[in-house]
DNA sequence: TAAATTCCCATAAATTCCCATTTTTTTCTT
DNA sequence: AAGAAAAAAATGGGAATTTATGGGAATTTA
């Protein structure tokens, strides 16, 4: 599967409309089965985590194994209920017009503070939608912690790390 | 089959009609067999879990698959008699409007307390309708789970759990 | 026949579609 | 390597369409 790499700042117009960085437009196209030349493209925003202060985009691959994993729970799990509501009630299915446009609908841009200009970074499979100013923050934050370590110290060593133990 | 994705908060009029957000009338027209422009499309509402203070809808095909599974348990099971009651008996089938509504009656109204307002939320292949503050309390009780978990932990990690016992 | 339900029509707001312009990036030429 | 031409990307605005919602008349139900 293609991933979302890079990141981009473009302006949002009074009706929400905001340009995706061109290099993910096409693995937005390359990620929906259904899609072909001249179609438009569909995504689907998840923004129900109140945790994250940005939105969450994904591919229609990408959230078809998410919803093909929660129908694999059982069913009347709380997992599972909580999943479904994440991910089926608190998203929004959308695609990308052709002139490579997103619309993010008033209250999603109204969740995550976003006014003028909207922010795009990639994260794998999918890619995230900041308020510039907030993910500036959180930047400066991630910077300050990788100040706190060592001067010699590789952040790639996260990646030989096997015993990663997960939620603890 | 196509499935329900998003939510939406829309008016109860004196008369009990309330539009279906747009998004949903698609899957419920693509979901029913019989549906063809112009046609009203069919869906079935399911009211008699007591357990649950919100109404579940269901599409014509997704209603048919839960008749085949009750169809295929043995005739006089304690099951398949609560089955029948619940989705044959305590269920209502109506269909959307020329104007995208549905008429929620009277009956089904009160039993979920719905007064001015009902909230849609998607489930899967089914949707929900909730009285709004209703949904808010359980919403927040969800919110509050999640944020007693770890900052960085990610609900997704449920998906990857490969051993989960499902139960049937 | 009173109450409830359905049908029909109307309208304001929101959303989508279509087209035009400006910027930026890439390619071509000299 | 600089500048011009072409292509692609980003942005803006108005018209057309769709949604959400309300109200009254006609029809059915109890």
């Amino acid at each position: 599967m293609r991933r979302f790499r890079g990141e981009g700042l473009n302006k949002v117009d009074s009706k929400g409309r905001v340009s995706i960085p061109a290099l993910f437009r096409r693995v937005i196209e390359s990620c929906d089965p259904g899609w072909t030349d001249g179609l438009q493209p569909e995504l689907v925003i998840v923004y129900g985590d109140n945790r994250k202060n940005f939105l969450e985009c994904y591919t229609i691959q990408a959230i078809d194994e998410v919803d093909q994993k929660i129908s694999d729970l059982p069913r009347g799990s709380i997992q599972r209920k909580m999943l479904e509501r994440l991910f089926h009630g608190q998203s929004f299915p959308t695609s990308v017009d052709d002139t490579g446009r997103l619309v993010i609908p008033q209250r999603l841009r109204e969740k995550i503070g976003i006014k003028a200009e909207a922010y795009f970074i990639a994260s794998g499979d999918t890619f995230q939608i900041w308020n510039p100013a907030t993910f500036k923050e959180d930047q400066e934050k991630a910077n300050a912690w990788l100040q706190s370590l060592p001067e010699d110290f590789d952040p790639l060593i996260y990646l030989d790390a096997s015993d990663h133990k997960s939620d603890d």
